[in-house]
DNA sequence: AAACACTCCAACCGCGACACC
DNA sequence: AGGTGTCGCGGTTGGAGTGTT
């Protein structure tokens, strides 16, 4: 006994849309919305040979009018490294931070795209400094011969030096459970990786000058702040608490040293 | 030019969550 | 409380397009 499918396979049409098939649903939905009836019995409403799963998501991924398609930008790159970090592949809510993108859509980009960049950062961390600009940068073209030869390499927790630079322990551990939690799919994003090396280089960076030390503490504390006193699923999935513009605040590099 | 390898993305699938009866 | 129907999600796959040999 297994699950009741949704509709008879044997009797729909599978495969790529047509253009007409798009027309017919595209010009159903925007008549009659989304909510009239439901997405099991709209093909049939539409006069259309297709699974109603297959209708919702070639409207919800490709057909609605607010849709965004085309190359992500380095924004929302950022974004998506950002949030994977603290969420791991939970697509939607990562989608729902980027207007227009679809889950869909950001799952591929980061399967095709982002998770070989990061790999390939992974297995080289000194990549990102930008010596002859003293910049960090929050993600990196890597040459493809460097993607090959990435590898699998997990980051230690915690980040050394996290608590001499006054970082709470509660903070930390709220960290560490989000990180063990994506490391059981995917080593540590880039991006928490840039973070440590702020860290880590602090006595480096006293030879640049105090206005230095300054910047890294503040870049420290407004990471973290970002995440102290409520629980990251409660920040994420509450009203609207993170704005496209606090995410870039905390993840927008480069930071430039004086 | 042909064969093969690789990349990318649209679409499919199965499952958990939820609403309703 | 339990059964049923539907929705929405994340993982996976098929195949078109592109690159390489």
């Amino acid at each position: 006994m297994g699950r009741t499918p949704c509709c008879d396979k044997t009797k729909v049409k599978r495969g790529q849309w047509s253009p007409e098939e798009d027309e017919i649903l595209k010009n159903y939905l925007l008549k009659h919305g989304t909510t009239a009836g439901n997405w099991i019995t709209l093909p049939h409403r539409a006069g259309l040979k297709r699974c109603g799963k297959s209708c919702r998501l070639r409207w919800l991924n490709y057909l609605r009018p607010d849709i965004k398609l085309g190359n992500f930008t380095q924004e929302e790159d950022n974004i998506i490294c950002s949030l994977y970090t603290q969420l791991g592949s939970r697509w939607s809510v990562i989608a729902s931070k980027l207007p227009g993108r679809t889950d869909n859509d950001v799952k591929n980009h980061w399967n095709t795209k982002l998770k070989k960049k990061l790999l390939a950062t992974n297995a080289n961390p000194t990549r990102n400094f930008d010596d002859s600009k003293q910049v960090f940068h929050s993600s990196s073209m890597v040459p493809k011969e460097e993607e090959e030869q990435a590898a699998y390499s997990p980051i230690q927790f915690p980040f050394p030096n996290w608590e001499s630079a006054g970082v709470s322990s509660h903070i930390l551990n709220n960290n560490k459970s989000m990180v063990q939690h994506d490391q059981k799919q995917f080593p540590l994003p880039r991006l928490s990786q840039d973070y440590s090396k702020i860290s880590t280089s602090r006595e480096e960076s006293m030879s640049f000058g105090s206005s230095s030390v300054a910047m890294h503490e503040n870049v420290d504390l407004a990471w973290f702040n970002t995440f102290e006193g409520f629980p990251i699923d409660d920040e994420i999935m509450g009203a609207g608490l993170w704005t496209h513009q606090s995410v870039l605040e905390d993840i927008d590099f480069p930071v430039t040293f004086s």
